[in-house]
DNA sequence: GTCTCCAACCTAATCTCATTAGTAAGGAGC
DNA sequence: GCTCCTTACTAATGAGATTAGGTTGGAGAC
């Protein structure tokens, strides 16, 4: 009938929409299609199945996040900088729990993926470069960060602290021990991240 | 017809079989039921549908991860005990990816995993015990300490890291950082986690 | 202005799965 | 041997994904 005016890129932004508000696992391709207003075989003329339609919420969700931490890094360097991405990461699965969750199905080889999450990785390796740690100390320090920082979100969006204290001073107290662990900053730490 | 040696216990046990081969998102009961020899429908004799499957698998492997812990800090305490019992939750996570997946499921109020659950943190928090932390700051450490350990398995087992650099080395490490972080043991250490 | 063609929508049909209702039989206790 | 409960069954319903094939609105060619 009528032309809707449905992309790959709107379905996937309205289904990025309906896993923040319904969770990940109420997604369907039927509740899709009917919020925008479609019988759910049309959705095929856009996306591949429901299988691409969560990857595609994944690989947004994953430019999202870089984003939002790039642009919490912006003007900072050294500690402060690995404590404003630590929060912006934060931040941004506690606003989008589904398109957070969509973010950790293993991505498919070579996938949509693949390259926004080797980004961030990339990014935070950037950050601990004022530390100046060996090529396999970096890696051992990267891997450090992203557990502690994707350990505890997933806690906190799961629900898993039971008790009632500042979720928020938890979390700023793992990313001290953390930065404290990876040993003093050698040199008086520039502006920015790489800046100009 | 004839009977099968049906119980709840051997189709939890089977479906935490199937989900640790196949993945937890392949665990059906059609599946489940053709794996034990029956029609699914009869199922229902055991469980109450798909969700109590996967909700037994969780009770059963906090359960079975409890007592992984329990066994690995058996006779040890402080620093020890602590990476003996991260090392043996990694462990379990490695070998039962499928139940381990089915643990992060969030628990229905009151629900059965809800008391295990429980008691897996509470021995993570006796372990803690011979620093002798401040009521706030043992929570604190208990959140560092589950969300590293929890962030750093969940991305080992999703493949997380691509690098070719031992992951048992990244672990010792972040283990160490963390360690290092909740301040040094006040007094000498006893023998054991608690008791004679 | 009319024609052509294709992308975007549709309906119909199939398949898998969960779940409920109602039926039959094995075997334990009497 | 009889009774009854448990456990298995078949049948049926309904949700959802997906494929096949038809229809049409409207953009661009002429």
């Amino acid at each position: 009938m009528s032309r809707r005016g449905l992309s790959r890129a709107s379905v996937i932004s309205a289904a990025g929409d309906l896993a923040d508000s319904d969770g990940l696992e109420h997604l369907t391709l039927a509740r899709l299609a009917a919020e925008l207003g479609v019988r759910s075989p049309s959705l095929y003329n856009h996306v591949d199945g429901l299988g691409d339609v969560r990857a595609g919420v994944a690989a947004s969700a994953l430019r999202e996040v870089h984003a939002a931490v790039l642009s919490a890094v912006a003007g900072r360097s050294g500690e402060e900088a690995v404590r404003a991405a630590a929060g912006a990461y934060r931040r941004y699965a506690l606003d989008h729990p589904g398109r957070y969750a969509a973010m950790q199905r293993p991505p498919a080889d070579g996938s949509e993926q693949a390259a926004p999450a080797d980004e961030l990785v990339q990014l935070f390796a950037r950050l601990l470069e004022p530390w100046q740690l060996s090529e396999e100390d970096t890696i051992h320090a990267i891997r450090a960060l992203r557990s502690a920082i994707h350990g505890f979100v997933e806690l906190e969006r799961l629900g898993g602290f039971g008790i009632d204290l500042s979720t928020g001073r938890s979390y700023d107290r793992l990313m001290q021990i953390l930065i404290a662990g990876f040993g003093p900053v050698p040199a008086a730490a520039g502006s920015g991240t790489r800046g100009p």
